[in-house]
DNA sequence: GTTAACGCGGATAGGTGATATCCGTGATTC
DNA sequence: GAATCACGGATATCACCTATCCGCGTTAAC
């Protein structure tokens, strides 16, 4: 079980964006975070196409939230740059070997899916409660409520 | 986000193993399920590194379940086979960039990674309180009670 | 109009881990 | 001693993640 790399950095740059003024350039969010600009961009894709960020182009473009950030749950990002697949994949196998189970029996999933289903639907459910706000606010007392100034003032300068 | 396909192996050879009433080979787990021969093996050998199977050499050998059935949760297999790290990992990026954050703030872990690890503790949660015996009824519900019956009968017949 | 900054998408390597197989060794039973 | 079986390591294959690059279209500033 591994989840994409990315998505840690796509976490990092919504709650970037939610303190944000204006657009701000995927340039400027690795250069912040220290990672690779072309990969994060891919990143930065995925979450345009999820619609969880709004890209305007041209000269002063950049990233914008589309929602407010008290919108967007971690869980939007996850799915959106780790794909929306289940980790776990039936392959049926109760339907090979001697014993086969019955097609009628195969029309819903078995005890054994179902669990994990269910795991998963915990595990989403745990992390579709909190949002790009409340981690935001988890910063600020974390690191020091001067901190989202400090950037702000990083943003706006060095251009 | 993916689990191994192993997990979904591991699982039904435990289900058949609570019900069998000796040691299994590999051989037979394997064609019983109709997948890989060797490959199953390897797994096998996991759930035995962890405890969660026993294994006897030689003429009669095979697998049996160390714990009683409802002692084994869905869990300690997806451990075992998958592996214990967890799903996600941080890269501590708050330190790069132009605004790091200091290193007594790094002696904990954000909220952002503090958010992802309790989503992971509630999908282990969910999967702890399954154990291998709940499963096994529910397939006897599922597939009919003489599942179980007909599954010793070919275990014990063809050879 | 020209230029510069920016996002987008595809193409493309590279690297890592999962998947799958094989063989030699040792243990056990007959 | 022969047959059966689990074990561990070595190996090959493959898919996906990671990472980079380039050309294109768009937009604002000059
Ligand atoms: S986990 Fe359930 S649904 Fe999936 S192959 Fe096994 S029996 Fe079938
Ligand atoms: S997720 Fe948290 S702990 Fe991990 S790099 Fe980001 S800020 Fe640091």
């Amino acid at each position: 079980m591994k989840m994409s790399g990315g998505v840690e950095w796509a976490v990092h740059c919504c709650v970037v964006l939610s303190e944000a003024e204006g657009p701000v350039p995927a340039q400027r969010l690795a250069e912040f975070h220290g990672i690779s600009r072309t990969y994060l961009a891919k990143h930065l894709q995925a979450l345009s196409r999820a619609g969880i960020v709004s890209s305007t182009e041209g000269r002063v473009g950049g990233y914008v939230l589309t929602r407010p950030a008290d919108q967007v749950s971690v869980l939007d990002i996850v799915l959106a740059v780790d794909g929306r697949e289940q980790a776990f994949r039936c392959t049926e196998i109760r339907q090979n070997g001697p014993l086969p189970a019955s097609q009628e029996v195969c029309r819903q999933p078995c005890g054994v899916a179902r669990v994990m289903y269910a795991a998963e639907q915990a595990w989403r459910s745990s992390l579709k409660d909190v949002t790009v706000a409340d981690l935001a606010a988890s910063v600020s007392v974390d690191v020091g409520a001067g901190t989202f100034p400090a950037l702000r003032g990083w943003l706006a300068g060095e251009g």
